[in-house]
DNA sequence: AGCACTATGTAACCTATGTTACTGAGAACA
DNA sequence: TGTTCTCAGTAACATAGGTTACATAGTGCT
């Protein structure tokens, strides 16, 4: 955990913090799809991104989902910590994109380290920029792009975070996301490939050139 | 400069905050319209509203807005915060919504009183947790709802801030900060006043009950 | 092989929203 | 008063995207 914590945050944070974490945080590996957050939950810690990726979604009165961004190596959630300051319920799912290694940190020690660590302090400021410019990015896809554009950044994104150019979803899981409908994804990805940007497979999309 | 800051911060800043705030922040009042902040801009001090409302609104590439929430009394605009922390520019435009009294804070004192003090730094904290859940009900409503229940919340939302159901806009500015066009919204209106939720006249709209 | 299940392709259709164009009604002003 | 501008009402039309329905093709299991 030490070696871990170290490549992932040892630039961010001083020494003497690098240690309150070893000593108070817990160390957690959860696999693909594993949820860790659950819309209406109280967020018992703050977690640490080690390595892998998990997905933020909002979710709307009908149960339908909505792809928000992933958080990656050396990120945290900012929902959690305003929810762990305010003890409010959380507004969004957590869902881990593939294998991800996590550490959490109990919330009592977020408002200590804030007066105490500069750079813990920075972390968290960093952090709220980071999701706020994000959420504001996705917003714009939605208000201002058409959804084969939308679609477009989806894969981009997605091969982006898993780092391969395989795609293991369906149809269905990828409108889902999109907060579309799968006959309409169908429609978009034919097109994808007759351009000559990917191609199809059953469960599976490669892309080629995007 | 005293009364007003202490009517609306007395009760979230400790004494010594508010001395410090009246000794290093400036005064401002600023006319319906006034714009704060311009897109693309580095933001010199963060302001803490004493009256007033302003807008905050998101530009795409082809210079159409969309209205992402309004800040009031008591409230700072997350953006500027982490812009001033961060050095970077801006990433939305500030309008006042109508006359408005702040008072702007340099930028260094930011960081400062966030170690200093523990109120400033649950000020800071719940102003990101705040903005940071605003955006995604806008973002809620962008995403899953229609046109039509879009512009109800907007007249509502402009009723509230307002405090008067007389809305001083045309069809056109209306639909210009829903990202939507003229026309829609003329019909949509028609449609609400025929519902006997609002009358309608040349530039201004009366708000019956919606 | 035979069966059931799931993923995908595609057509036909519906609706919300956007676009263009034209109208007349008020407002501003010489 | 006449001219010009802005604002709003409305019709006609285009299109993206959602819905329903059905066909076909893999996949896995017996």
């Amino acid at each position: 955990m030490i070696q871990e914590l170290k490549t992932s945050y040892g630039h961010l944070f001083e020494d003497a913090l690098i240690n309150e974490i070893l000593q108070v945080g817990t160390y957690k590996e959860v696999p693909s799809g594993f949820k860790l957050i659950e819309i209406g939950a109280y967020i018992k810690g703050m977690p640490l991104l080690v390595s892998g990726a998990i997905k933020i979604l909002r979710e709307d009165t009908d149960g339908n989902e909505l792809l928000l961004y992933y958080i990656e190596k050396g990120e945290t959630c900012s929902m959690s910590m305003t929810c762990c300051v305010g003890r409010t319920k959380s507004e969004i799912r957590a869902i881990a994109e593939k294998e991800t290694k996590l550490i959490m940190i109990p919330v009592q020690k977020m408002e200590e380290w804030t007066a105490k660590y500069k750079s813990w302090r920075h972390f968290v400021l960093g952090s709220y920029h980071t999701r706020l410019n994000e959420v504001l990015h996705t917003l714009d896809s939605i208000a201002f792009d058409k959804m084969d554009e939308r679609l477009v950044n989806y894969l981009k994104e997605k091969v982006r975070v898993n780092n391969k150019n395989r795609i293991d979803n369906t149809h269905k899981e990828i409108a889902y996301e999109l907060h579309s409908s799968r006959v309409v994804i169908s429609r978009l990805l034919k097109k994808l490939e007759r351009l000559g940007k990917v191609t199809l497979h059953r469960s599976h999309i490669e892309v080629l050139d995007l």
